[in-house]
DNA sequence: CCAAATTCAATCAAAATCATTCAAAAACAT
DNA sequence: ATGTTTTTGAATGATTTTGATTGAATTTGG
């Protein structure tokens, strides 16, 4: 087995789990101890994996995000869900966009559909769909601090380069009446534009989001898709009327 | 056996398995050893494979460059000075364009003055840029995987719509009469564009660039300030002749 | 805290692979 | 047909990789 191979291998093995001993590299791959030794030194010099003691381990990279792992933590379980719902309507081929906010973001360790382009706003989104070899692209723009988002004429303008099939956005406010809601007037536009752009329009809201209205409008009602959880029976007729709602299934 | 037919048969081979090793090769064409490597060392000279010992693998981005993380651990004191250095160029008010690659990185927690607006192609240095609340903007375009920077004709359309006072760029090469040159053309033309949008360009170069040229021509010794740290007599003299040299202070 | 067990880095000789050279064979031009 | 160039395969010694062995360092269990 080249050497090459071996070190493929590992990291591959590593990928799966993220702890491995040294005795199941050499079983994996039929060397001798010296060997994956060499390997593993070789490897952690490349800054592929990190020894430890009786084998090695993944490299992790957190970029720890304090205003944006406050807000991930609420109602965190039932963004998960919606996520991994909103993930599965993902095609071979698809050019989609992806909004910034913690719902999308949660989405993209469920993708399991690698064959897609993605374009963003969000500076963290693109750098865990690359990470996960997806093809992505960014929007540029001006990158405000808050939310890590682009926004304003040049995030515009590189959004107009693009045509999606599909696009997921996140909303702070649904209201039968006003419609999909945001605070920042510039995130709306932004948002609005990916609407216009895309052949259909998936937004992503949990139950906190409904009978809220934030200060900037994005769009109606019935111009989206909403991907939700299991809501009150009284609350989603309602919105049945005006609009089409995909539940989570169990 | 002719030879195209052997080259096209073992680039056949390498597609089906990303590494192979030369007795393959040997047994699939009938060839001699000799001949399977004659053949391989030109396939790696035409960038159709890379040889490794004991055979050949497919080409893949990852192996050609270093990561990100890689590199910046090579000569990182003397990059760290050279950051320091040039981030001392920086003046109220600037506009400057921030390129891609660790030592440009490296000058951010050195910058004092916060009262500049940057535009960058690196969404790492975007997101430190920002987190230090300096006004930052990001091009767009392609997310590489390995650099983490953004290319292609997005990047260059966003870059289009800037004009900088300073650019910092980073380059892999200094040659005295190449000039500078970098691995990736998509990247060199990113560079290039961005000097031309600029009133004044610096090179950030550590001693290892010297005397060193990369695939990618970026843009000829004239046009730029080169930012590095001290050299030897002989090597600064003979490009004092051709360029300006700032070289760190003590 | 110590002692046994495990894991480690360093060294070395054997095996595998490598670049280089050279002469024979093949393809080529004249 | 003859001489020239190119391609090929074998032989060479150099280089790299490998697995076993050693004693040192670390972890584990009492």
């Amino acid at each position: 087995m080249l050497t090459e191979e071996r070190h493929h291998l590992i990291l591959q093995l590593l990928k799966e789990k993220e702890v491995r001993k040294l005795q199941e590299f050499v079983e994996a791959t039929g060397s001798s101890e010296s060997t994956i030794r060499r390997d593993l030194s070789q490897l952690e010099e490349e800054k592929k994996l990190i020894r430890v003691h009786g084998g090695a381990a993944l490299i992790k990279q957190k970029r720890s995000e304090p205003s944006m792992m406050e807000k991930s933590n609420q109602h965190a379980e039932e963004k998960k869900r919606i996520a991994m719902y909103a993930a599965k309507f993902l095609r071979k081929g698809d050019c989609i966009y992806l909004d910034a906010g913690t719902t999308t973001l949660a989405m993209i360790p469920h993708i399991e559909e690698k064959d897609i382009t993605v374009v963003t706003n969000s500076i963290t989104h693109a750098a865990a769909l690359t990470e996960k070899g997806i093809q992505t692209f960014v929007t540029g723009g001006f990158l405000k601090a808050n939310t890590r988002a682009l926004i304003g004429q040049g995030a515009l303008h590189g959004l107009n380069q693009y045509s999606f099939d599909k696009c997921f956005i996140g909303v702070n406010g649904i209201q039968l009446n006003v419609g999909f809601t945001t605070p920042d007037p510039e995130e709306a536009l932004i948002k609005r534009t990916a609407m216009k752009q895309s052949l259909e329009t998936y937004v992503l809201a949990d139950r906190s989001k409904f009978n809220e209205t934030a200060f900037a409008h994005i769009a109606h009602l019935n111009q989206a898709v909403i991907i939700t959880d299991k809501l009150e029976q009284e609350l989603l007729h309602s919105y049945k009327e005006k609009t089409s709602i995909k539940e989570v299934e169990a």
